[in-house]
DNA sequence: TATATGAGGGAATTAAATTTCTTAGGGGAA
DNA sequence: TTCCCCTAAGAAATTTAATTCCCTCATATA
């Protein structure tokens, strides 16, 4: 990959509408051999998909939890099922497992505070949770699915290096 | 908005190259009729945009950073030039204000421990903060952009409810 | 009962994606 | 050095999909 699948790739995480043509204007190349990079790096699975993006307070979820997990000593199978569980809550659009005091860390997405306390009964009641931790979002400051390309390692041999 | 309406959405927020045609096989319609409701929720901004997400892996930003932020008591300048310096990090994908303990959550993307390091570096020699603690994500087990969509007001007088 | 309104659908049209065929440049082997 | 191969680019043709146009039907309303 070098500078010109960059500069596709930052805008296509922007704007996926593009035509092919458009975006090899921008980037400076024809049509051809820019759709060409597209499909290689779609393949190649750098481009994983593809997605419509909503507007939370249209859709009526609004309010973002973190829920932080703190969960000392389970076996094996708890964990396993745990995860199961949690990852089948359409309200969790986030999940992760953490280093340190907590042990994992869950966004979840709900219209209001009633509705995230639905949802927490409905979770403990799939599944026993030691310590659980609710810390509710004031305001999204940012959110974005773009991800920084400057640590993406390319090949400074190939379309004249500056 | 509809049961329709809610199956296009679920849809596009899942692949959003679906050709229009098919799409409309799916939900049961032909390819017109579907075609002016994605408009139409396009321009009501129901859909925000369209974007390709990228693999975090090949792109090599794949460790996240949750970053807890304690601030008591600072002016709203202070406050407003917070929010702006921290925006235009591109390694800053999650930016909340939040309730309780802690003012604000960053979530950061990074290649590695080390880059994390020089993102906090660069961070606290934009603008000073008193308190900060970084808790690392081991493993992401789950990361959607899909919302969910149980909780969409929709019009039941419409298309047969059931 | 006449009539506007909103939604659906078929077919034509336009625009974009995809394929095919050619060309140019760089690097290594004879 | 010259020739050949490999890679990437580009123009034009073709295919496929998006968009528009025009018509029908059902519902609700005066």
């Amino acid at each position: 990959m070098d500078r010109l699948d960059r500069k596709i790739l930052r805008l296509l995480q922007e704007d996926s509408t593009l035509a092919v043509a458009d975006l090899a204007k921008k980037v400076g190349l024809s049509t051809t051999p820019c759709w060409r990079r597209i499909q290689k790096m779609e393949e190649d699975g750098v481009i994983r998909k593809r997605v419509a993006l909503l507007d939370p307070v249209k859709i009526n979820t609004k309010v973002t939890v973190f829920v932080s997990i703190r969960t000392n000593a389970h076996s094996t199978e708890w964990l396993k099922r745990f995860s199961e569980v949690i990852v089948e809550f359409p309200e969790v659009v986030e999940f992760y497992r953490m280093s340190g005091e907590v042990d994992y860390l869950l966004r979840v997405v709900v219209p209001d505070i009633a509705a995230y306390d639905a949802f927490y009964k409905r979770m403990i009641a799939r599944i026993e949770i030691r310590d659980v931790s609710s810390a509710f979002a004031m305001e999204q400051i940012k959110y974005t699915t773009e991800l920084p390309l400057d640590y993406m390692v390319v090949d400074n041999q190939k379309s004249g290096e500056e």
